[in-house]
Formats: C-alpha cells, structure tokens, sequence
DNA sequence: TCCAGTTCGGGAACCGGTTGCCACAAGTGT
DNA sequence: ACACTTGTGGCAACCGGTTCCCGAACTGGA
C-alpha cells in the first residue's frame, strides 16, 4: 500500500534532496532558508516550492553541530508533581522560550543517581545551563561532586544553577538562587510563638535535606529568640508529601504526643495534616493552630484557609534562566537570596485558654541574626 | 589566538583533541567510547585517561546525526501547574527515561501559535514521538492541521500521540489515547440525582474545549437518562482553575442562582468554588453537594473530602509512551479508551428535605447509550 | 623460515547541515 | 570593445562524531 505519493515511510528528505528537486545545489538551500544570502527571486521559489513539497525541516542536530542551533537549558527536579516546583517549572520555561531556548525539563524522582545521570545527558547535549532545584542532602562528598559538574559545565561554556541549594565553596563556577527557608519559617513559628503556642509539632522534611533543615532552623531559631527550646519530640521527619503528612500525625495523636499547634514544613505535608487532625475530631484552628509553608494555590481552599509562607517559585524559576543566560563570561558568580512572607489566613489561633502575650504580633520575614549572606 | 589549550574556559575538547593527547587516532578514541571494537590494553589505558584529564563527553548532537544518538520524545501540555497533567508528565518521563529516551517538556499556556511551534522545532529534532495532551478547539481546522502534522511525523518516522483529545480522521496515522471524560461525568452526575439533586449547577470549562465538551456530555445524558432536560442556566462556562470556580460560585450566589449541587468539571475548580461556598456560609455537603473530576491528591484534603472521578494520569502518561514507542511502523493505528471510576467520599448528601428515591444507587463508569467507542 | 590468521589501529567517507571563497554571467561606464 | 562592478550559485572545507575497509604487526603452526 502507498501512503502518499511521494516520500517513503520513514525517509525523511535532507537538504541535498531538496536541492536535486529545485534543480540548485545544497549550498543555495541552505541560503534561501536562512535568508540572509541574496539569492534570485526565481531560485528561491523553486527552492521553496521544493521545501513545500517535500515537507522538509532542517535537522535540528545538525544546524547545532554546525553552530547555529536554538540553544538548550536544562532544569532538573526531584518531582514535578509537587505543586511549588511545577511552578518553577513553569517560569523557567516561560522564560527560556522567551529567550528562544528549548527546554529540557527532567524530574529524578530524588534519585541522586539518576540527577547524576541526566546532568551528564546534559553536558553531551551541550545545554548552555543546567539548572537544579530543590533541596538535596548537603554532605562533602555532595558538594565535590557538585564542584566536579559546576567545573567541567564551565569548562565546556556552559553553566550550573542551584536553587534552593546550598552555595558551593566560593569560588566555584556556580549560580545560586536561593529563597530564603530559615526567615520564613522563623516569622512562621514567631507568629504561632506569639499566639502562645509553646508546644509546636514540627512536620520536616529528610533529616539530610537541605530545604528541611533550613525550615527547621527557623523553627529552632524562633523558640530560641525567646529563650525557649522544644522538645526534641516535637520534630518529626518524612517526607514532603500529603500521605506523610497524615500519617505523621496520626501516629502523634495516637502516641499521645500533645502540642497546640503544628508547623508543616510544606502545604502539602500541611493538607494532609489537616485531614488527620479532622479525622481525630479535632477542629482547626480551635483545637489546635496548623501552619505550611509554599503557599500553593491550594491552600487557600483547605478549610481553614491555611497561614503559610508565600515563595515566589515563578518568579524564581524566571530569574533563575535570566541570570544563567545573562551572564558575561566573565562576571563573579552571583549568589542571590529572595525573601519570602508570611501571609496569615485563618489556621491560626491563639491557644486556648490561654492570654495572648503580644496580640499585635508583627509578623515579618526577617532574618534571625546570623542568617543567610 | 589559539584555538585551545586544553584549559581555555568555553573551549570543549573535541575527540580529537581527546585522540592527539592519548596519540591515537579519532577513530580509536570512538572505538574505546563505544566498547564494541578490540583495542588493546595499553591504548585504552592512555585513551581513557586521556578522556578523564580532558573532561570529555562527546556530543550527544554529533552522536545522534551519525546515527546512535539518545531517542528523543517530547511532550506537550496545555500547563504544567494543573496537578492532573503534571502527573501526566510524571508518568510520561518516567517511562521515557525508562526506556533510554530523552524526554522534551513544554506547556503551552493554551496557546495554539506556540504549540505549532514546539511541534515543529520537536519534528526538527527527530523526536520519536509527540505527546500533545489535554482538551482543545475541535474545529474543523484543528483537524486539518493535526491531519497534517501527523502526516509529517509519520513521513519522517515519527509518531504523533494524542492524549484526551479527540481522534482524527480515521486513516490518519495517529496514536489516541482518551480517558472517558463522558461516562466519569455521567456516573458522577447519577450519583448526584441518586441523592435527589435536581437543580445542578455544571462549572465547565471553556466553551469548545473537548474535556469541557464530554464531561458536558456526561452531565446532560444523566439528567436525560431520567427523562430531565437541565436548566441551560445552570451551565456555567470559566477556566479550569481555582480561581475560576471561586469566582463563578460567587456571581452565582449574588445572582440569585438556586442549586443543591455543584459538579465542577475539575477539581481545581471544584476547590476554588468550595471556598466560595464556605465564604457565603454554606456548609457542604449539608447546604450544598459539591463533585469535582480528577481526584487529584489534594481531594481528600478539601473539607469535606471531595467526592470526585478518578483519572489515572500517571498510567496515562506511562501507556502513551509505550504505545507510542512500541509500536511496529505499519501496525494499525491504536484507539485506547481507558476507563475511569467515581470514588465517593464526604462532599454529597441527599438534597435536604427530599427522600431519597433510591438510596442503594449504584455508581459506576457505565457509558450511557451511544458512548464512546 | 614462511605463510595464514588474528589483533589492532589509521585513513577516509559519511551523517546533514553551514559558509568562505571563487567562478561565471550580466550589467555598467567610458 | 574593454575593464570593472555586481549579482548569483557551486565547490569544498568544516562542525564532531561513527564506521567501513584496509594494511601492519604479531602470533602460531607446519
């Protein structure tokens, strides 16, 4: 059976095919399609009419190896399922369009392997930047590696973004976008601190992962600053899902473990923290006081209307392309830290029986002393 | 100026640069890289070290024009942000990198010029296959052009897969994959006038998408399955977003609007007008019932637990790329209808001061006559 | 010692484009 | 009629790899 007239399955035409069509060599082509070669009006229409018939596309790959390719951007995830990073996702992808880049997006599901793996894909596929968010155990052994792939990444023109990572070791070819983890949570749980929570159960991340131990340094930070310390029994690890979420607090409430308010350290972990508190019979904020962190969409729509701390994670990700791709060979290595806020819905309450220390409270997202630079 | 000396910042290393270190020639160098051909000991001791002094990686661009590139295949989504369809490209990535393809993500924001754009640079880069996914205009220009596209593909050896879109002309070399927007609405929609629900109002989405279109569909054959025609006022068209459930819930209350129960054609949308509803003190489901569609992880933790139809994206995902990828050049084209299934939780009840006429109802996914084939 | 068989490695063509350089034709001024 | 532009398009080198084909060196057996 023919499929069509001309062109067999799977032969698509090359330029030399267009050319022995038209009657010219590839050379003139090659100039009618870019243009910007004077070429008689006459051949280019055979040219064209040759390109239409034929349905011809020039090869991606080979204009690239040839130096005249659309550039390439990378951007690395642990999970693009996650609501805060999908939006991430999204402006980096706005922007690297905008910027006439395509842009491979690649999630690793937080196997470091597979980052490993795609980074160097990336390194191959000649990216001129990679960018990699999102928190990650902060070992040596992580920040050599991270050093090795900032080096050779540079040393092949191209450049390595981290967001929402810790820095390198100064000196190292490397982009840092951080927003700021540890400000946010500290206003976060000074707020709930000065609704007179004084037993907060803290919802955190991995023990090794970075964007947990920053949320939980606020935590830490905002009980110190009042001369206070948890108990340790307050911290509980998992993971930065709504399942865990849940099933952190149902254990709690059914080791009898007591606490007024509870800090998630993601809406999501937060969302299914509410339910479980719902499930227990427990209404919020009465009951107890429950707090996220990311500010999705979807925490205005949970019931209450969750108090979290906004992240511009669009905004982020815009950024992030625009300093990678605007920068000049030779320009230090930028380190930029964005804030973040508090916005208060109604998950919060002062605890009940309780008189409430400071009831106009400020709530802001500045850094404890010592903070980030 | 020379053009390397091997520590130049910008300047990759080429296998030639690799050759002349090791003092070999290019073709052993590939030789060695590629571990197919013999080559003595000594010379892949020096190639590869070599390799590692220089940093080398070859380029993926050059490799794939020579023949023995990574596969490619690309993905097109309306937004990344909706969780539904990031659960798609979850699932679509993970299977593609699962079998060793290289996976291209880009959204589109709606927008039909960029979307042609992205399929075109994607047929440029030889992509194996193009996902394009999620509802839109099915006009008869839609047609042609998708016609033409999957004509293009298929000559250069690629495949065009649509995922929730309606199929095209038959003969056109295509791959669909539907979920059954028109029996999940239908079912859920039953389930709803079970309860005794006469007055429903329908969020849908925008007027000609084809998602909108079939959950449509499902909702006005319920109703005529029981012999009813619903008020058209019922019928609220708006985007597939929180914002937009909210804020058509609060015009409809403002406008007098009466209903017992609102089917969001999503669950964003259901999420947005929940609040709405909770804002204007209706309780749900005891004022109002309240369905959406997806059964998004964030369902359960709406308040109440969202009644809803369950899609499942990430198999969707999964499924689109294996029959796009496995498939042999002249097999037939593939029409795959997965099914979808009601999950009740708390958000429905009987309509206040009615008896319920069947209490037993039975809530399923039956297509009604003359579904979907 | 000679020859066949292996093992190993280089040269060159090729993948599908781009582009510098040059040749040829037509047009122009004197 | 001649030299000089100017417009046009082809040849060939190049981008960075892979691989076919062939020859050199080394091996072992007779």
């Amino acid at each position: 059976m023919t499929r069509k007239s001309h062109g067999d399955i799977g032969n698509r035409s090359t330029i030399r095919d267009v050319a022995a069509r038209a009657g010219v060599s590839a050379s003139t082509v090659s100039r009618v399609l870019a243009g910007d070669y004077p070429v008689s009006t006459a051949t280019r229409t055979r040219v064209m009419r040759a390109v239409r018939e034929l349905d011809y596309v020039a090869d991606a790959r080979a204009k690239a190896i040839a130096g005249v390719g659309t550039p390439t951007l990378a951007f690395v995830l642990d999970d693009i399922t996650g609501p805060s990073f999908a939006h991430m996702a999204h402006g980096v992808e706005r922007e690297a369009t905008r910027l006439g880049h395509l842009c491979l997006v690649c999630s690793t599901d937080g196997d470091t392997e597979h980052e490993l793996e795609f980074i160097e894909t990336m390194r191959a596929q000649r990216a001129a930047a990679v960018i990699l968010v999102g928190g990650t155990a902060d070992t040596a052994e992580y920040r050599a590696r991270m050093s090795r792939i900032a080096d050779s990444l540079a040393s092949a023109g191209s450049r390595l973004v981290l967001c929402g990572r810790p820095p390198l070791d100064p000196g190292t070819p490397v982009t840092v976008i951080e927003y700021d983890n540890e400000s946010g949570a500290y206003a976060l749980c000074a707020h709930l601190l000065a609704q007179g929570h004084r037993r907060i159960l803290f919802l955190g991340g991995k023990p090794a992962n970075t964007t947990a131990q920053g949320r939980e340094r606020g935590y830490l930070a905002a009980h110190r600053a009042r001369g206070e310390e948890p108990d340790s029994q307050l911290r509980l690890a998992g993971d930065f899902t709504r399942d865990s979420g849940h099933r952190r607090i149902r254990q709690a409430l059914s080791q009898g473990l007591e606490f007024t308010a509870v800090m998630a350290a993601t809406d999501m972990v937060a969302a299914g923290a509410l339910t479980a508190l719902h499930e227990a019979g427990l209404t919020v904020p009465d009951d107890v006081s429950l707090v996220g962190y990311d500010d999705i969409p979807f925490a205005r729509d949970l019931h209450p209307p969750l108090t979290t701390v906004h992240v511009p994670y669009e905004e982020l990700g815009r950024l992030a392309v625009r300093t990678a791709l605007g920068r000049t060979p030779d320009a230090p290595n930028e380190h930029l830290l964005l804030g973040t806020h508090v916005v208060v819905r109604d998950s919060v309450a002062a605890v009940p029986g309780q008189l409430v220390p400071d009831a106009s409270a400020r709530v802001s997202s500045q850094a404890p002393a010592g903070g980030l630079t």
